[in-house]
DNA sequence: CCCATGTCCTGGTCGC
DNA sequence: TGCGACCAGGACATGG
């Protein structure tokens, strides 16, 4: 389940356990991700973890070699467990290190990814376009004013797309601005400046407070079942298409919106 | 049959 | 008309 606050939420999950550990061996049980996983990933045996960070989506475990990038896609997920944990239907990758840990990664759907690029290569085929981090202090006042000038597109579609922002998907996009009162119908460039720096700071708390929530599961992120189960209960539209609005009672409506669905307080959002 | 947390790619439209 | 920027929707694979 990763939106941004769970990839955060794993990166914290799994540095202690691999950060200056050895690499003692790569399996590779399905090569066949978004794209294909590179031959190069074996070169990672006898290679020590250097750092683990996150850049959007992506997790990029840091080697002196060079950069091991995974992305979860819509259903991945990644465990540090015990070498004698069996093995499970769609777990597609191994990072087997010299402490006995395991990183596992599976993903049903396989919309997921890992690549490799070497040290001082680009990154750039992924995450040379992206926007800036929501919760770094280039996403400010005035950034989404600025970037949506003369657009004509949903604002909602645009708060989706990795060039203006990125880690605010589906679930957060609808709860943003469901939060700042504004339709997600509405035409980018018609909404204020105000409106926009409103928005802006929803959608940093609401990343905040769901990494948050998501570190009270860290303890136990190790386990079979620990998966972060912070978004259910906090969620204030998605998923709550027909359901009573929280603040006002009104039946919250539902479009689609790129092929996404987007749920909707009339009474709250306005255009 | 419907739906699903993400992202890339295609083809169509718009404005200069 | 040409061209590039922009935008909506489809595609991917599997499961509930």
């Amino acid at each position: 389940m990763p939106e941004l606050p769970e990839v955060e939420v794993c990166r914290l999950g799994i540095s202690p356990h691999i950060i200056d550990v050895e690499v003692s061996d790569v399996i590779v049980r399905k090569a066949q991700l978004r794209w294909p996983i590179p031959e190069a990933v074996q070169q990672l045996t006898k290679q020590t973890v250097l750092a683990v960070d996150r850049r959007a989506k992506y997790l990029l475990i840091r080697f002196s070699a060079g950069t091991l990038l995974l992305h979860l896609g819509m259903s991945g997920t990644i465990r540090v467990i015990d070498q004698s944990t069996p093995v499970a239907k769609h777990d597609h990758f191994d990072l087997v290190f010299k402490n006995g840990k395991v990183l596992r990664l599976n993903d049903p759907r396989r919309f997921g990814a890992v690549l490799w690029f070497e040290q001082h290569k680009d990154e750039q085929g992924v995450l040379s376009k992206l926007g800036p981090e929501p919760l770094s202090e280039e996403f400010c006042h005035g950034y989404l004013f600025s970037k949506a000038k003369n657009r004509k597109l949903a604002v909602k579609t645009f708060l989706m797309n990795n060039q203006i922002v990125v880690g605010v998907g589906n679930i957060y996009a609808n709860e943003a601005l469901f939060q700042a009162g504004i339709l997600p119908t509405a035409v980018t460039g018609d909404i204020s400046a105000k409106r926009f720096d409103k928005l802006t700071d929803i959608i940093k708390q609401i990343l905040s407070a769901a990494i948050e929530q998501g570190g009270t599961t860290l303890k136990d992120f190790t386990q079979a079942d620990g998966r972060p189960g912070y978004f259910a209960q906090s969620l204030l539209v998605y998923g709550r298409a027909g359901d009573a609005c929280f603040v006002c009672g009104e039946i919250l409506k539902e479009v689609r919106q790129a092929s996404r669905s987007s749920v909707y307080c009339l009474t709250c959002q306005q255009a």
